[in-house]
DNA sequence: CCCGTCGTTCCACATAGCGGAACGCCGTTT
DNA sequence: AAACGGCGTTCCGCTATGTGGAACGACGGG
């Protein structure tokens, strides 16, 4: 439970932040405080100055929850996105191909934030999973994203992951997680079978900016029941290929030196 | 163009979100001095810091733009959203009913933030509207929401707006906006002619908690070619209905005592 | 090749955050 | 009903941390 950062006042602040959205109900004042080692009266003013700038809200029971801020912070960060913007045909034709739902994430220290979605029925909350942030190592996005990284960045990643067998499938040692980047990487796309969620497996492909200084990845998914192993991997070819357009755009679009 | 708070060390790290939200643009570091008045080391170390905090990234030709934590603050703000959770019924019961987009917000301070929005064809972009914020003085949902404060502080408010001509529409002036939302809060609910955008009208209704901690409204927008002032009228029943629902639904589920 | 501009780094100063401790509000107990 | 106790809020002296002027250095244009 305990939280690494924290350095600099806005760390703490930021960390009071996490700490909210991490709780997926409002979250109240002694929770906040045992979830972080904060005082009482550094924590209250912590909480104090984010609400005067709407990144936290009291309810009347004195619980917390996050701002609307950030609501608009985040649509700002959306809509002017250039990657999300690129890639999105892509991700439509690829979701035309295959009649499946189809992501777009970015790598974002050890985990994989996702910045785009696009599936067939009209969701219930087709937008509840953009800005959803997973565990790297057990999607096929982040193992993707990961495998093209140069070597001693992604050793460095890989070591500091804090391992978590979400299944039986789960990736759980850096040996491991290491030596499948190692074939990811040559292979050129990479698979998420059942590792994160049972039932839910997936066909990725490394999305990059030319300087590598945004790496992501794109992936179809789909249920085990509905969809087999075998009907995933006749897809990788159009994932990869629409990968490789979207890494083309980038580099056309943002200039090759970027 | 001058930023108001600025208050404490986070103000300032705030202010300088802010003003890389307001450009939709990645913003260079002399725009971003410009458009702020802090001096370039102090401005340089704020960066840092929100960099190393996932809130704002840097690319390649040293532009700007926000981070994808954001992204991740939001969802979690989303997705946790009692009101939002609450009203989601309602907002598609009247999207069924008048076939036209439906949205919710809430006001904070002296604007509107879109929290969701129900909308027939599926959009382009369904998504960028959420989180989206627009002047409370020149909107259905603001001027509803407005409109249901308690005098003083609706005063308050009202005096503090910097009015804007969007439309020859417009309201203008704190006399005209006070005047206006009289008539509001004895209607019980609000019309948006055109006073934002040229082509675009609604009909509004404020909803909140019961102490009024949270304020906000509903609204069917529609272009005004489509459909005519006479249409949005006889929605008038639909949507104050609709809001008194969402409101007395809001009271028994967060307790009437909230 | 030199010069000017603009971003980065450095450092002494002052401020703003820090957190221990005292206060007071409320719900609970006897 | 009165006293207790837990918990959030406020206060205040201390020091860490942010501040911003100034010097430095990296580009890019002339």
């Amino acid at each position: 439970m305990e939280e690494s950062a924290s350095t600099g006042t806005l760390g703490k602040a930021v960390a009071v932040l996490d700490a909210i959205a991490r709780a997926d109900h409002p979250v109240k004042f002694r929770d906040l405080r045992a979830q972080i080692g904060q005082p009482p009266g550094t924590l209250h003013r912590n909480l104090s100055n984010l609400m005067k700038e709407g990144l936290v809200r009291a309810n009347p029971d004195n619980s917390y929850a996050l701002g609307y801020r950030l609501l608009t912070f985040a649509s700002a960060a959306w809509a002017s996105n250039r990657f999300r913007e690129i890639a999105e045909p892509h991700l439509r034709a690829l979701h035309e191909q295959t009649g499946e739902t189809v992501h777009l994430g970015v790598l974002e220290g050890v985990e994989v934030i996702y910045l785009d979605k696009v599936e067939s029925r009209q969701a219930v909350r087709m937008h509840s999973q953009i800005g959803k942030a997973s565990p790297a190592y057990c999607t096929g996005v982040g193992k993707a994203a990961l495998s093209i990284l140069p070597g001693d960045e992604m050793r460095l990643r890989v070591n500091s992951i804090d391992y978590h067998a979400f299944t039986p499938a789960t990736i759980v040692s850096a040996q491991d997680l290491e030596a499948k980047l190692d074939v990811i990487a040559h292979d050129g796309f990479a698979f998420d079978d059942e590792e994160h969620e049972v039932g839910i497996h997936c066909a990725a492909a490394p999305i990059h900016s030319p300087d590598k200084s945004f790496v992501g990845g794109i992936s179809v998914t789909a249920p085990s029941y509905r969809v087999s192993r075998e009907q995933l991997e006749t897809w990788i070819p159009l994932v990869v290929n629409a990968a490789k357009a979207i890494n083309q755009d980038i580099s056309i679009q943002l200039g090759p030196r970027a």
